[in-house]
DNA sequence: CCGGGTGTCAAACGGTTGTTTCAATCGAGT
DNA sequence: ACTCGATTGAAACAACCGTTTGACACCCGG
């Protein structure tokens, strides 16, 4: 079998943005958010946009590398926010200063703020947060890699200002603070149909201003184990 | 067409029927657990579960009919045992007895546990996570629907032994507890990549064991508003 | 003037999708 | 034995899928 034949012209051309580019990455981020990965096509994506089929493959090479680039895009700036916000963290550690709050926040205020995105951000932050939990591998693998590192450095980072856990109990920890964040991320609306006033779980800050204490004094509580290990 | 094979299983079983119909279900469950709703044909199930593909139209109308059967028969022992469980809580408070942490073991202990399934019961729970934030928007509502009415249950228990909050905290700390619930139930395998240990979020009791007290903890804090304004 | 990237376009490719159709088969009931 | 309703079977339906193709327009350095 010859050749790979994805991403034929622009390959090295990576830095340029093409107005169709552009337009095909706006538009796939709203659909893909709004129907999914599976319940999108492609004409679907390119008649909304303007462009013509042909565009997609033309300048991704296939539909998967279009939602790699949709992430990777929005993620970069969330990376360098995490990173730098827990190392500042951890300087402040360093002082004797900060606590757990200050490090979750550290970590879920970027993404529930989307890095600083001036338009699409509800949008991206929807994707986030269905794609998380997607049936298919291949689009968790994804968002597994592509957000790897900063949450290592969180990790690393809970263990000096937390209580004294065992790896598993702060994993299962961790596991609360994703679902918790990637749930209210993936703003489904069933809390709505739950509530009589007016709550809206879009509302960025009071996410920020509710759910980042409550997550706090989880993380806050006494170990359940112990001293167990294998 | 004279020697097609009849003697396979006609006459043994007393019951008659739904055989098909349950095989149907079985692999139709373990199928969207791993691939999701868009994800599987029907033939993949069909054939897998060795009827003719008009089958799941003659018993079920559509697809998205056999998703809502495959939910409904196992969502109905699960809202029994959140409802019987919740009523028992509201009985232990009248007395005074009871916490938050019971309240919230009622609720999230018969999903972990999968009501009580002897097979099948890790699909079910994938795909109850799964496809809570499905970006399908009529995937949700058939989850929304199916297990609305011990959610209200839990809310109106929970204003009975939790601190005083606005409905906008409590809802947004049960939307902690939701994201944390559905996230483990989802299996993604992501803090498996975290771990250097043996971490496993498919051990049900470990989940229960460190998951209930953290979201006890969290929802035992102190209220971020005071007063409950607009 | 030319030649060659670069981008756009309509059209077709081979397959798969959920659903429907209609004949054939089965297990009883009277 | 016979019908009757319930089930199964193979095939076709119309629509859609992601991807590929090859022709056409454009701009720019030469």
């Amino acid at each position: 079998m010859s050749g790979t034949r994805t991403g034929a012209a622009p390959a090295d051309t990576a830095e340029l943005g093409s107005a169709a580019r552009d337009r095909i990455l706006d538009t796939a981020e709203a659909f893909f958010a709004e129907e999914g990965y599976s319940g999108v096509s492609l004409r679907q994506i390119t008649t909304a946009a303007g462009v013509n089929l042909a565009a997609v493959n033309y300048y991704f090479g296939s539909k998967l590398n279009l939602l790699r680039e949709v992430f990777g895009r929005r993620a970069a700036p969330i990376n360098a926010q995490r990173m730098q916000r827990l190392a500042a963290c951890n300087a402040a550690i360093d002082r004797g200063e900060g606590g757990i709050g200050m490090v979750l926040a550290a970590f879920i205020e970027p993404a529930l703020r989307g890095g600083h995105m001036a338009e699409g951000g509800s949008a991206y932050r929807r994707i986030m947060g269905r794609m998380s939990t997607s049936p298919l591998p291949e689009v968790r693998e994804i968002l597994s890699e592509i957000y790897h590192e900063p949450a290592s450095l969180l990790i690393a980072t809970l263990r000096r200002v937390g209580p004294e856990l065992s790896e598993r109990e702060l994993l299962w920890r961790l596991t609360c603070v994703y679902g918790a964040m990637l749930y209210i991320l993936a703003d489904t609306g069933r809390m709505e149909k739950l509530a009589t006033g007016d709550f809206q779980m879009s509302r960025v800050e009071d996410a920020l201003a509710y759910a980042i204490p409550f997550l706090e004094a989880g993380f806050a509580a006494a170990p359940v184990s112990g001293g167990d290990g294998p």
